[in-house]
DNA sequence: TTGAAAGCGCTAACAA
DNA sequence: TTGTTAGCGCTTTCAA
């Protein structure tokens, strides 16, 4: 059905591995070789097979990219980021979305060692396993580069989003605009630094952290938020303002409070994290830490890019951090432009 | 640097006809022989090579999946039920996004040829190209199984939405509600059954259809449908309700409309296409065409399964209609209870 | 400029 | 139950 390389060669009366060679342009052939057999090669269609190719090159030109959740805006998007950067480098991607299941995650990086990934891009959930860990290990061990965004996983490069930074910021916003009692929803899913600039902020300009206002939920969308307001509000503790580890989170929270007859921003005043492209179209419009994600998966690319061209000997582990940055709308109480 | 099955069984002392047995499960072999080689195996943290056994067995478990873009939520949540359902099934799902480019689209379906996918999903851009038809081609003629979600490619299996239906189900809502200026916002990267639908369900009821009504925009995203709404608007044309081809468009469109003092549904009663997650999340909330992503991803799955299961010759061509349903929310003008 | 031959790492007859 | 051998479709020496 499919043409070989060997009916190629028996057609256009030549051996294979001159069909091979002007296959791909290597060594020289004669003008009127070459024509006879591109001309069988239309004629009959014939495509090389990538497979057998990949076997004798020990290159398969694709990527593995590991995302904790498709459905997720932000990481869709990222995705298509990171899948057209490395489109244009002629690299296939093969994206992976683990659900948040460390059984998933291990199971996804295990097979990009199977397959022979030419180098993994790995965007854990922050609460991988230990698993995960080996399988990364087996990667590198195999000498597979890999790059990974945020997590701080031994001798692989990273870029990271400045998230104490970030975090520390939209805080102190909400400090500034007189907010004594903020809370916070996070947890395992969600940067951990997060967290730790909610409580720095809070120190700094000193306050107490109270631990009755923190919220650590299982997982990092919608319905997540959601229950952990929820479990807030039924605390009976009180609060004015609400920092969520990210944008799905702050919406999940808001729908809970708006259902409780909490009004934002009149009662409380939310900030998110991330910037996802409905932050600005939610209502109220979300204030909250934008993370560009065209400039992060633009750098995970050139860094495992980097990696592939360097031996393995060679090669030194890179931290980039991104700068974040404090978009401010409606939800904090403050009536600025929007954004 | 890695283990081969020839070093296995040297270490093991027993040919690789034997490690193989005993890596497959097939023939018998000796408890004795099994456990000696085992210990060798992780001893050497051997792994087969998945793709020289790709080479011998014809068969990479590798389905190409192809959607307009995954950004969109809509298409984010498709794939991630695709990937998930081809994953439980021992198949790994090569995800393409084309962000509505017809090169990129017959590019990606070229790539599944020459990658020697066992299958193929087709979500395409309804405006794909002859490019795109000619690939098609190639797949079928190379018995690589095709199916494809929505539209009527010749010889390939397909779920369609039932995309007629569903729109006269909400533009007849809309009449019901008492609104006679009833807008249209599509275009070519949106179903044009949609359009039918439009058209259809005003004729239905005594309307002229008012060509100054419809907007056909060039994309399916929130800016198209900002774009959209800003023609009709600046055209001067009056209107009472839109009917969008999708949610984003819809999202684009009040977006639109708020800018320029039009309140929703107040002045103009909306309704939208898809019901993404965020289309209840709005303010205000949208009234939507249901389209059930899981069972449409589902059924997908299984048509593309049967498919490899039975032999090209023996194979048909199978049309499966999903029904859609229509949320009422606010957007529409009527404060039903919100789903 | 071309061809013959040796593999890539594995599976699958066919023997033993 | 095990080993020998012949490929899968291609690239790449090495000769001619």
């Amino acid at each position: 059905m499919k043409a070989t390389i060997k009916e190629v060669a028996k057609e256009a009366g030549v051996s294979i591995s001159t069909v091979s060679r002007v296959l791909n342009g290597r060594d020289r052939v004669s003008r009127h070789t070459i024509n006879r057999v591109r001309e069988v090669i239309d004629k009959l269609q014939f495509q090389p097979d990538f497979v057998a190719r990949t076997m004798i090159m020990k290159k398969t030109s694709t990527i593995g990219l590991v995302v904790p959740q498709l459905s997720n805006e932000y990481w869709a998007f990222m995705s298509e980021v990171i899948q057209d950067q490395l489109w244009t480098h002629g690299y296939t991607t093969l994206i992976c979305s683990t659900d948040n299941e460390p059984e998933k995650d291990s199971a996804y990086l295990k097979m990009c060692l199977e397959r022979r990934m030419d180098g993994v891009i790995y965007c854990s959930s922050p609460h991988y396993s230990t698993e995960t860990n080996i399988q990364i290990d087996l990667l590198k061990a195999a000498g597979v580069p890999v790059v990974s965004l945020d997590p701080n996983i031994l001798g692989v490069s990273c870029v990271v989003g400045d998230h104490l930074q970030g975090t520390l910021t939209a805080v102190e916003h909400l400090i500034r605009c007189g907010y004594t009692r903020i809370a916070y929803i996070g947890g395992p899913a969600v940067s951990i630094e997060r967290e730790f600039g909610y409580r720095k902020a809070l120190m700094m300009h000193g306050f107490q952290v109270d631990e009755g206002l923190i919220r650590l939920v299982k997982g990092q969308s919608f319905g997540d938020g959601y229950e952990g307001l929820r479990s807030l509000h039924s605390s009976g503790i009180s609060f004015d303002a609400l920092f969520c580890g990210n944008d799905l989170l702050a919406f999940g929270a808001i729908k809970a409070m708006e259902e409780a007859g909490i009004r934002v921003p009149d009662d409380v005043a939310v900030v998110g994290y991330d910037d996802i492209f409905s932050a600005r179209l939610f209502k109220p419009a979300l204030t909250t830490v934008r993370q560009p994600i065209q400039d992060i998966g633009q750098e995970l690319v050139n860094l495992l890019l980097l990696t592939l061209e360097t031996e393995p000997e060679r090669r030194t582990v890179r931290k980039i951090v991104i700068p974040t940055e404090l978009i401010i709308r409606e939800s904090s109480g403050i009536r600025l432009r929007q954004v």
